[in-house]
DNA sequence: AATTGTAATTAGAACTATTCCAATCAACGA
DNA sequence: TCGTTGATTGGAATAGTTCTAATTACAATT
């Protein structure tokens, strides 16, 4: 799969940014991530990358998914004891997980409440990151 | 340590409730975590545990604090890739992470916020937890 | 009190996700 | 084109946790 130009830009100028250099790897990694936004573990990147890239190894994947991560191109999830996952989306979300189905979706979030948990915290402190995870059972799996 | 007659009859009946049993490992797990509520890792704990019970094995501490979760008595906390940190803290509280003091410090937080993450999952789906985990820097780190 | 069935504990092995390492390779500026 | 430096590679190492099989403790019956 082919990066868009847009997008070939945008990893370009950040990994500038960032002083690292682009590679075909790190834009494979960048294109799988895009092609399919399921949430995949790092194990499952390394398998959709190789379909394409026989060549790249698991090490590269980790290191470029961690590239990809320090850049802001992409962002990490986590679950739990569960391994890591990889999501494109950008904006500030939470994400939900289906104990049943194991599906993974993104839930986006408005800025009152974002506003009102940064308001939670006792004067002084500041947060460059939040983390919400909702656990439960979707709709579909509800029947 | 010993544990207070309330606890130990709310560690009892809890235990009871999932047909388990009270037993002294079990007990004096427990108490390990509400005698010092800084969010101990499963080593900090048995490290705690040890030096009242030389005997008790790192299996048994992993065993205690799974059921001791199970049963409701204590809470799981996840930071990003770290190890899993335990808390008698049963309110419904997010948690502070500061980068620089390591320390984690429970966040208070509203029913209206509860309710407004709530209110922002798709219609069906229903969630029987939510992790929220500030990442940041706290007041003290800040001078 | 002895017996039985079941559950809990123990020590150590195994496992999984991830990181580290040393050698090779590739990108980019001179 | 060359040289420097950063990136990739495969395999080894690590950390946290779970699993396994054997032993021990518990609780209910005889």
């Amino acid at each position: 799969m082919q990066l868009s130009p847009e997008y070939k830009e945008r990893l370009d100028h950040a990994l500038e940014r960032s002083g690292l250099r682009s590679t075909k790897q790190r834009e494979h990694v960048f294109s799988v991530l895009l092609e399919k936004t399921d949430h995949p573990t790092a194990d499952e990147v390394y398998a959709r990358a190789r379909s394409e890239m026989p060549t790249i190894s698991l090490a590269t994947v980790y290191n470029c998914l961690e590239t990809l991560s320090a850049s802001g191109l992409i962002k990490q999830v986590n679950f739990e004891r569960e391994p890591t996952r990889y999501c494109p989306n950008l904006t500030s979300h939470a994400h939900f997980y289906c104990k049943e189905s194991g599906e993974i979706q993104d839930i986006e979030l408005s800025d009152e409440i974002i506003g009102l948990l940064q308001a939670s915290l006792p004067a002084g402190h500041t947060a460059h990151r939040i983390d919400i995870a909702f656990d439960g059972k979707c709709g579909e799996c509800h029947e």
